[in-house]
DNA sequence: CCGATGACCATTT
DNA sequence: AAAATGGCCATCG
C-alpha cells in the first residue's frame, strides 16, 4: 500500500463508506477533504484504487453524473452494469436521477 | 532532480 | 453562452 498516498487513503476511506445504491462526485470528496480544487487528484486516486479491489470506484462519477472513468474498468461497460445492479439507473454512461442517488460525504461527520 | 500528465471543477476571457 | 485556462497532489520518464 502506498504510504506516500496521504490524500489517496483519505479518498479511499470516503469511497468505501458510500452506501450501496448511491453515488458521489469527485468534487464532493475533494471538498470534503478540504481540497476543493484537487478534484483531479481524487479521480487519479480512483484509477489507482482499481488496482486495489477494496474500493467501489464504480460509485464515483463526475459532477455531471457522467461515468467518465468507465474506460478504465474491465470491461468498461461493467461499471454501468455494477451501478444498475445496485439499483441505479444508468443510460448512455450517465446516471439517471443523479441528484436522487447522490450521496454526500458530509454524513460521515455524524 | 525536473517536466509532463491525469476518472475534474470552477473561474475568466 | 462557449471556449480557454488555472489549480490541486501524486506518479512516471
Amino acid at each position: 500500500m502506498p504510504a506516500s498516498g496521504d490524500f489517496f487513503e483519505q479518498v479511499y476511506a470516503v469511497v468505501r463508506q458510500i452506501p450501496e445504491g448511491k453515488v458521489t462526485s469527485y468534487g464532493a470528496i475533494a471538498r470534503f477533504l478540504g481540497s476543493a480544487r484537487s478534484s483531479r487528484i481524487v479521480g487519479y486516486a480512483m484509477k489507482a484504487s482499481l488496482a486495489m479491489n477494496e474500493v467501489p470506484a464504480h460509485r464515483v462519477v463526475n459532477r455531471n453524473g457522467l461515468l467518465t472513468g468507465r474506460h478504465h474498468f474491465s470491461p468498461p461497460e461493467g461499471m454501468q452494469r455494477a451501478l444498475e445492479r445496485e439499483g441505479i439507473a444508468v443510460s448512455d454512461h450517465q446516471v439517471q436521477d443523479f441528484e436522487s442517488v447522490f450521496w454526500n460525504p458530509e454524513v460521515l461527520l455524524a
